[in-house]
DNA sequence: GGTAAAAGGTCAGGCCACAAGACCTTTTAG
DNA sequence: CTAAAAGGTCTTGTGGCCTGACCTTTTACC
């Protein structure tokens, strides 16, 4: 009803201007979020141009400007050769500072909302998979768990985290909360790595190890209710130190 | 780490394939959820072309297009003169049951899932809406409650439900929640009217209203448990009749 | 140390969806 | 009866994308 008059007279939010994604759009976006999920982490390497083409089913000139505009924007950096390809850089919020202002501060009320939702259905993910867990899902978590906590490097920390999280969401037994999860946390790192913990954090990073193993523990004993507890509390902290991130590049920008 | 292998060697679910959607695909997807969603109600007119154009932003014949698609499907009917336009059919359900077949069973894991996760966040939200209510999220709340209890018509009780839930979803104080809301009542509503009942359905139609009294009572209460209850079995109950809805569609289909 | 393979870099030609705008046809309110 | 408001049709132009071939750089491997 609000949306009628808020909307400039349109009679429904769903007829609000037509972006139409062009190819270039869509295949960035795609990297982008592939990169700050973190299917590719930095040092790593992008698949081939003409491996992208054929995963993708577009143009090679398509996958081209796409690569163009993440190197544009300081998120990978391109070597030729023998080898070469599009490597992601290695804390890559540093170099695209500039970006970041320019890119989300505009938008922070926006990220805000969705660091409250993500804690929610999280919290929510975490109940349910404490209800409904059956032990051929705790198996996964386990293993993720103790890759997590036996994690010497920050990359192998933030494999074995994903990987932990991505296993609680399968515990719900229902695919389209992997989707929804993975899809929130696309959209809340699209400005920053995945984890953007600096090595002043690390303490932080332990705490987490006994979230994971506490939030592991409810879900084994099936307490939903502490689960879901346990799971909100966890990425209320890690909305809190992107919060952090980004109020330090906030004050970089405007020394 | 499981992707990895069943996605064909794709090194990330990003890198499937893309879809570009054209701006026909996406005016015909917009107007059909807008549809779906309840924007447009049968009887009703969409806005005329031209008008649709300025909302849209895009060229007429895309618009026609969309809405010649629409017409196909049996969505809408088309009239010329003045006072002309697409008109939403009365229950489009029956007239394109074939298509109906044709769409929905095939991805009917997928609906179930849909079904399940509705469920879980609209519960999610009630708990939510409950712990975080102000004064005055609560007036709209009581307001689409009164329409709902003192609808005479179905088109009156499927408005003033809309905005019940709607209003509900707001009382959360975030607009993604809202927006979440919206887009899983869309991906389900796809294919069939948003409230399919029909004349027997009135039964439950009250014991809806008893609901929807309960989930204001336990919001405007603050009782964040009772709330999620109550609106998780209220949504599963709404699940249970598009099920019915689908089975006899079905066996239309075999007989 | 040479060479071929594997990567990125460049370019030209052609196609198709879409945008813009003018104009015709049908219906109906007034 | 007439003009307005709608849908129906057409033409023209353009930009984005695909195809495919070829060039350049680096390096693993013989």
């Amino acid at each position: 009803m609000l949306d009628r008059v808020l909307l400039s007279g349109a009679p429904s939010p769903e007829l609000r201007p037509v972006r139409v994604a062009s190819a270039v759009d869509e295949v960035a976006d795609r990297l982008l979020t592939a990169i700050a999920v973190g299917d590719f982490l930095p040092g790593e390497r992008l698949p081939a141009e003409r491996e992208l083409i054929r995963l993708l089913g577009v143009s090679r000139p398509t996958v081209r400007e796409a690569i163009a505009r993440l190197q544009g924007v300081g998120v990978v950096e391109i070597r030729r050769g023998r080898n070469g390809g599009a490597y992601v850089r290695d804390s890559w919020t540093e170099s695209s500072a500039a970006a970041v202002r320019h890119t989300l501060l505009p938008r922070w009320e926006e990220f805000e909302q969705l660091f409250d939702l993500r804690g929610l259905v999280e919290g929510m993910v975490a109940a349910t998979a404490a209800r409904r867990r059956h032990p051929r899902d705790l198996e996964p978590m386990r293993e993720a768990l103790a890759a997590y906590l036996s994690a010497r490097t920050p990359r192998d920390a933030q494999t074995a985290d994903s990987a932990f999280h991505q296993a609680v969401c399968a515990a719900t037994g229902n695919p389209q909360i992997v989707m929804l999860s993975r899809d929130l946390l696309a959209r809340i790192s699209l400005g920053f790595p995945v984890e953007p913990w600096g090595k002043g954090e690390r303490t932080h990073f332990h705490q987490g190890g006994e979230d994971h193993k506490a939030l592991y523990e409810s879900i084994a004993a099936g307490e939903p209710e502490r689960a879901e507890e346990i799971a909100q509390r966890h990425f209320m902290i890690s909305a809190e130190m992107i919060r952090d991130v980004l109020a330090r590049v906030r004050a970089a920008g405007e020394s």
